[in-house]
DNA sequence: ATTGATAATTCAAATGATTTGAGTTAATCC
DNA sequence: GGATTAACTCAAATCATTTGAATTATCAAT
């Protein structure tokens, strides 16, 4: 979390660590690709994806996959990613749960465990933590030398600021180094996140964000969060705060107050209905209740200024919107949320939707999670635009 | 403008380029350094660093600048930038006028000038800043071999947007490619960037920003405008159009229509007096003008909801205020606003204030215009975040 | 069916930039 | 004054990429 130095130079091994890791991104924003294609994409030369290539089949990264034959020419070998030549896990420490999933390179979730949790010291959850990873590894011994690292996701905002989030939810994390205590514990190397930028990843690395280099994550988690891609990688600003839309004021309401989780919740048990479960939700909806599409509608119109916000302070290609929500409900919000007339995402022959749904479900912020290392593994920081 | 290759591969000849930048910006950073000092931050050997620093100082880029002996071992040879190792242009055109500077290597200008524009078309355009370039290279000779490129400011929004810009007002811009224009004029490297992101750079290369990774400016330009810098780096969204905050609506009204030059002219104008230039209204503050400082009152209380929404989007170190507007407003401005409570920034030993006022003054677009430049020659795209 | 054009791939040598290791210089410390 | 420390230089080694020539396999045209 801490930032970094501003600059480093670079060397022979540096550029090598740098180009497999282009390769690879190619390769997996591709599916397939052969050696010429990869090396025109990367203005690299053949010869020298060539090395790569040979070096990334030899730590069983890559696959071929048969040779194709476009026009003239000697027919291209395929390369296409070995799903199980890496993998990264992903932890989701909430207050009450550790969720777990571990991802293949490709970022299907191999295993995934929901544990309960009554006790979420740091103590409490560390140990907790090692006993999932070790069933999960005993799940699928071939892990267990291809690990890529970890990314866990906590409920920020981290450190002590003006908002009191669910951060105080956790006992004891306030004052510790997550990351290292992590490290230490799992002997993995650490990303840290909150649940929004990690949820912004899950669908850059395996949904909806595939191949778009900027876009927006709107995110239901207890409040409302933001997830922000730009260049294929996060802003997470200057403390890793970046993002926490919901306390934005709108006519006196905050953003969340009428759209996230607890909003629902609340406007529901007011009326005398549970909504705290998702599924209770999803029923609710079918069944077109009446209280919950009062609240959708007042949701939407609140989406609409987030909108709004969103687009002309980032200008993305797409917003996402996503978290805990049943997807008919997501569906129903995209749908009915009038567009921002103001704003400068509204144009003509726009390549994406301004608004689109998640693809990632419900366990979005732990793929998200794993999600992070494997971005890491797969691409490198945004050339210069010139 | 483009959306450039998302990733590509590294060489020899790409790392030497890199590192040259590197060395430069840690140059610059630091005022003088030696050799060793520069390679423990960059993470290179001394040895490099000394090829580099001998191939820069022949381009004449470094100067020799004393030895320093800090403890023990032998003095280190300090380096710093060489003011006349390059130079860059800046040029911003307004609806009525083209303002251009020509800064030196070390973010200083040399030379500036101011035009009147009674033709704002495309050919009137870059024949004016044919005619300004040359009466520049010849009141500095120096700088003919030594250019290093020239950013472009024009109103935004770039493209067709629900917002109606000033990019109305300049005709015969929307449809052309403005950036190949001055290129092909000028034979110079273009960059094109709207106002408040090249106030950014501005202050990122000369001002209060140096030095700051991540930080917001708010600009008052006709509207208000917002740059974004992280990373070292501008973050311009998908469409170059990030920033656009002065359109986004809170209680009913938007932003610029509270703080902005367009609103402080109009609420004089209904109080019958002028303040559309910069030094009437600076002379209405001195003498406390009453109706400027009930329109001061809120527009504090606007400046408030920007830098909730600023802050909490994306946690930057501090908010840079500055622009068309007298600095004593300015420093009205930041002195009488209240900080949102409600905001990740919100918090104790915050190492920077979290709203100050930018030092380059009248001309700071023009100025980050050519400051654009500078932070491409003297700055890598940040290293990834581990 | 043969021939020529095209494009992917490989091999071996060259290139470019950094690193390595030994040696020199000039300060401070004791 | 000698030991220690640190910056700097030189020459050789190393690493990864590039270059250029040769090979292979397909398509297209005769």
């Amino acid at each position: 979390m801490a930032i970094q130095p501003l600059q480093q130079g670079s060397n022979a091994e540096r550029s090598r660590h740098r180009n497999r890791k282009a390769v690879l991104g190619q390769v997996r924003a591709a599916g397939t690709m052969g050696r010429a294609e990869i090396a025109r994409a990367l203005a690299l030369t053949t010869q020298t994806v060539s090395n790569i290539i040979a070096e990334l089949s030899e730590d069983g990264m890559l696959l071929e996959k048969g040779r194709l034959s476009a026009g003239r020419g000697l027919p291209a070998i395929q390369y296409g990613l070995n799903p199980e030549g890496g993998y990264a896990l992903g932890i989701e420490v909430r207050p009450d749960a550790v969720f777990a999933a571990l991802l293949d390179l490709q970022g299907q979730a191999v295993v995934t465990e929901r544990v309960a949790l009554d006790d979420n010291t740091p103590a409490a959850v560390l140990g907790l933590t090692q006993a999932i990873y070790g069933r999960m590894l005993a799940q699928v011994p071939a892990a267990t030398n291809r690990m890529l690292g970890v990314g866990i996701v906590m409920p920020g905002p981290f450190g002590v600021t003006g908002i009191a989030g669910m951060g105080t939810d956790l006992t004891g994390w306030q004052e510790v180094d997550a990351a290292a205590l992590f490290e230490d514990a799992l002997d993995l190397p650490v990303v840290l996140s909150n649940d929004a930028n990690a949820a912004a990843m899950a669908e850059r690395i395996s949904g909806v964000g595939q191949g778009i280099a900027s876009f927006a994550y709107l995110y239901f988690g207890a409040g409302l969060g933001l997830g922000l891609v730009h260049g294929g990688q996060l802003v997470r600003g200057a403390f890793g705060n970046a993002g926490e839309i919901g306390h934005i004021p709108v006519n006196g309401a905050k953003l969340e107050d009428g759209l996230s989780r607890l909003s629902v919740q609340r406007h529901m048990a007011a009326a005398g209905k549970d909504a705290r479960d998702i599924d209770a939700l999803e029923a609710l909806f079918q069944s077109g209740d009446a209280d919950l599409m009062a609240w959708l509608s007042g949701a939407c119109e609140t989406l609409g200024h987030a909108m709004t916000i969103v687009e002309n302070m980032f200008d993305p290609q797409t917003v996402i919107l996503g978290g805990a929500m049943p997807d008919v409900i997501l569906d129903y919000l995209v749908q009915n949320t009038a567009l921002p007339v103001v704003s400068v995402s509204n144009k003509a022959d726009l390549p994406h939707d301004r608004l689109v749904r998640g693809a990632s479900g419900r366990m979005t912020a732990t793929l998200g999670a794993a999600a992070l290392i494997l971005n890491n593994a797969l691409s490198t920081p945004l050339a210069q635009a010139h």
